[in-house]
DNA sequence: AGGATTTGTTTATTGGTTGAATTATTTGAC
DNA sequence: GTCAAATAATTCAACCAATAAACAAATCCT
């Protein structure tokens, strides 16, 4: 019904071939020749030559050395991301660190920076101040490389809405906190959840399924939804707050005011206390959560990735009882692969998929300046 | 990263253009004028004449007698769906009936047929045998008015896979049936769980959230998942199993084989001997389904719907207790519109939402015949 | 009756893809 | 050592679809 309400697409073919193109490039595992281009996605070579012409001028990519191929015939100009076109600055703010990375277009992290201080000591504005210090020196650094920052991104533990105001923060101790107004990088600014940002990380890494949910045990919990490779927001950008799922109806009162939330039974302290009892708990609300959006993938990170081994007999046993569908095809739990630095990783990501999503755009930016 | 995964789309311009002229013209109180769908879109009059005569060339649109109108000027050209241009066929297997009914492209059934009988007492292909005569008999009555099928879709109250394969039916008593080799109408056939095309039905008829969720309540309990404004089927299309959602860990024997399951608190036979035990549970259940997926509606349908008043307020005030966000904005709570035909009338739907979303192809398919 | 106003069509132009022909660069055979 | 075959990439005329601007049609207002 409301699919294709978009206002119009006359001659904006080019900037979607301008990206079929690209992102074509970035899921090759080879550097592909503009023919293999053109056999992949079903454009001519011609085409194919026009708009590799476009991205290599605006550096988004470059040519290499002869691609590895055998047999007769002129050998191919290998293209691939170029290490050195537009990156993206993820930031992350916690309850006792800020961090910042450059992460280039290609996804490999080119500079990090990690200042380690007890965040709910501060105001926000305060907070957000020192941020902003730390993003100008990862800024540096990337100016250094060549790298134009094409947007910044920034994962918070709290609420965020789509404005990228935060209407609570419980464990920094922020209340209806307009970031964006606070943190000035004269760059565009997406704020968003940390566990949101961290399953996007975690998409990035695993090649496999488009379609996980990822779990963050801090001292809360928080959960990021991936639906067929896309983060799930929530009709108000509050998705994902399975902490305060009920396990338990009449168990342990939560500071939320609800009694019996995962949340008590499988935070923090609950983890370290009774590994057997989280486990339990756990395995009963992902089991409400994979026979609700049907599953396949379920991803423990933060507090949860260095305890999966204690953890995962428990949950998948609850798993095999509960889960309507686990006699017709298995749940695959795993630990994340990023450590603590899935939610900065994945916000820089948020970044450059932007780029690779819409090249057009960033064509235009650059030529502007 | 897989979101432009399409193959090319050289000029395919039109039929996107052609789709949202289309559903311009749908989404329309009044009747538009070319003038008026032109500022609509930003596409030119010109270019929305060109769209519009096609349109019309292809029994999709009708151009009505002068719009009613104010002030200067020439008057305009009315354009409507034409009721007689393609229609969908809705098709219900269901436990003790069969139905099918016609749709025509506005969204008005045109004919309806309904046979009662007890399909657990057949096998599957005999039952599909019965529900393919009843279709013959809606394609005969929608011929007679001169409506051409462009397809057909059936609602089974079971788990259904992408390829329209129905691996379980506890209800029906179904294993392992291949649908669409049993039902053979010579009709595109989409076939679907009950509960995700009952939810369809109710996203048509509901003007307002296109993010909600359907619950419907008959033996078991099954729930469509609508995301901005598209169902959500799951991975793997099993979504929605939200009769299996864990209420009461250590609660009544299920028999699926867990404990404690949604069913058992809310199916209909406990609803009819505690109503106050089920609003709970289904409360219970409900607000975990907030807080993962944060929706603002939520749709009580099948046999909740006439049990409304007596359920609302057990489950709101689960709801205003459970859901983490309930302060910052209330969730929503409606009955059903539409009564048992939601299902049927939801399949035919899907098929009209077909036709309306790429119009295109069906010119080119009433242009070869 | 005549100007104003709005609708809808016609015509030349432009952006972008296609397909065929052409050029470029290698391998392999005689 | 030269030539044919093979593959890669570019050039160019043709075509499709949208745009902008001019034009025709049909009404209202004075």
């Amino acid at each position: 019904m409301n699919a294709s309400r978009s206002p119009v697409r006359q001659s904006s073919v080019r900037a979607h071939n301008l990206a079929l193109v690209l992102q074509t490039v970035a899921n090759s595992a080879d550097r592909p020749s503009r023919a293999a281009i053109s056999a992949a996605t079903g454009l001519t070579r011609a085409t194919v030559s026009a708009l590799v012409d476009d991205l290599i001028a605006g550096r988004l990519l470059t040519e290499l050395d002869p691609a590895p191929r055998t047999g007769a015939g002129r050998p191919a100009a290998g293209l691939a991301l170029n290490p050195d076109g537009p990156g993206g600055l993820g930031l992350e703010i916690n309850v006792d660190y800020l961090a910042a990375c450059v992460v280039d277009l290609t996804g490999v992290v080119r500079h990090r920076f990690v200042t380690r201080a007890d965040q709910r000591l501060l105001p926000a504005a305060a907070a957000l101040a020192d941020l902003g210090v730390l993003a100008a020196r990862a800024r540096e650094a990337a100016a250094a490389d060549g790298i134009e920052l094409a947007g910044a991104a920034l994962a918070v533990p709290g609420l965020v809405t789509a404005g990228g105001l935060v209407p609570v923060a419980p464990n920094l101790g922020w209340q209806d906190v307009d970031v964006p107004a606070l943190l000035d990088l004269g760059l565009p600014l997406t704020v968003d959840n940390e566990a949101n940002l961290a399953a996007i990380g975690e998409l990035r890494t695993d090649g496999g399924a488009p379609t996980f949910l990822y779990v963050s045990g801090e001292i809360g919990i928080g959960a990021g939804i991936v639906l067929n490779g896309e983060l799930y927001r929530g009709g108000r950008g509050w998705s994902g707050e399975i902490g305060h799922v009920t396990v338990y109806p009449d168990g342990r009162p939560c500071r939320c005011g609800a009694s019996g939330c995962l949340e008590q039974y499988a935070g923090q302290e609950a983890v370290a206390a009774d590994p057997d009892l989280a486990a339990a708990a756990l395995g009963i609300a992902l089991s409400a959560v994979v026979n609700l959006l049907d599953l396949g993938v379920i991803v423990l990170g933060g507090g949860y990735a260095p305890e999966f081994d204690r953890l995962r007999d428990g949950i998948e046993a609850e798993l095999r009882r509960r889960v309507l569908t686990a006699g017709l095809a298995p749940v695959t739990l795993r630990a994340a692969t990023l450590g603590p630095d899935a939610a900065m990783r994945g916000a820089a990501d948020v970044v450059i998929t932007g780029v690779r999503e819409d090249p057009a755009r960033w064509l235009a930016r650059a030529q502007a300046v």
